[in-house]
DNA sequence: TCGATTTCAGTCGTACACGACATAAAACAT
DNA sequence: ATGTTTTATGTCGTGTACGACTGAAATCGA
């Protein structure tokens, strides 16, 4: 038995876990928005600034546009974004909040919150903010 | 705009790309094995015990059965491991490996200090041994 | 002991995630 | 100016994930 090959040594597994445990975290939260996880990110991106081309919405999830595309599409079927052709480079799509996506952002407002409040009670805030740099410098190492 | 709501202070984000972004680099090394990141995981957990029934498998991963049986069942289609029928209670699906499922733990040996070796280029072993425990507290605290 | 409940594994439907590839438009080079 | 290259988006196929549900077997309770 190679010490290196056991489960519970591995940093990835418990990330990998930890990010599906979050998400389904937020999961009583989404279900009377009628949204994802994911779908939740772009809208966050969205309410920052709206009217962004599909790669810059790719590029800020660290996802391949052929993930970010069918995702768009049904967040346009639910009516929360319009694709409308760029007009400078029409190879672009751009993505625009519907009212009912701005309007989103109003139900929104309190869910990060309310999270926290959740996890709180298992790891203090100051815990997992500390855990940001390291995270971060990881993601930046690999993002190739 | 919501200070909470901005995509840049969400934790969940930077997990979420994380564990996607470690996984992306275990991909070279699995390629040649044929294998994915969580039959990698399954395979940990049989190198370790062989003869699980899906249930432990499943729990030990944090995964529900649904998603469990359908990669076990690709995974004895590559030849991996068999499903055998439980003797003492018969509802259960025992996994074993087999000699080419064995086998594969000499040519995985060596994966994780190799991508150790990648990792650390951008953060140290001990930043990211770091924030195991917070880590753990988190997925415990959410397991429900 | 025998009917109700729980457990184990599985199917089905939907939504990511990504590699390989396709297509059209923009940018570039000569 | 025009042929080549790059870029933006998209389709397709495969493999997770998970909620809702199913059927059979084990367990529990009166």
């Amino acid at each position: 038995m190679y010490e290196q090959l056991k489960l519970d040594n591995q940093l990835c597994f418990r990330l990998y876990t930890a990010s599906r445990m979050i998400a389904g975290a937020y999961g009583p939260y989404f279900e009377p928005l009628g949204i994802t996880y994911p779908q939740y990110l772009v809208l966050l991106i969205l309410w920052e600034k709206d009217q962004q081309p599909v790669n810059d919405i790719a590029k800020r999830l660290y996802l391949e546009t052929n993930t970010v595309t069918p995702l768009l599409q049904r967040m346009e079927r639910q009516g929360l974004v319009t694709r409308v052709k760029g007009e400078v480079d029409t190879r672009q799509r751009i993505v625009c909040l519907t009212e009912a996506g701005k309007a989103m952002e109003e139900q929104a407002k309190d869910i990060p919150d309310q999270l926290s409040a959740e996890v709180v009670k298992h790891v203090s805030v100051d815990e997992l903010k500390s855990i940001i740099p390291s995270l971060d410098k990881l993601i930046e190492g690999l993002k190739d």
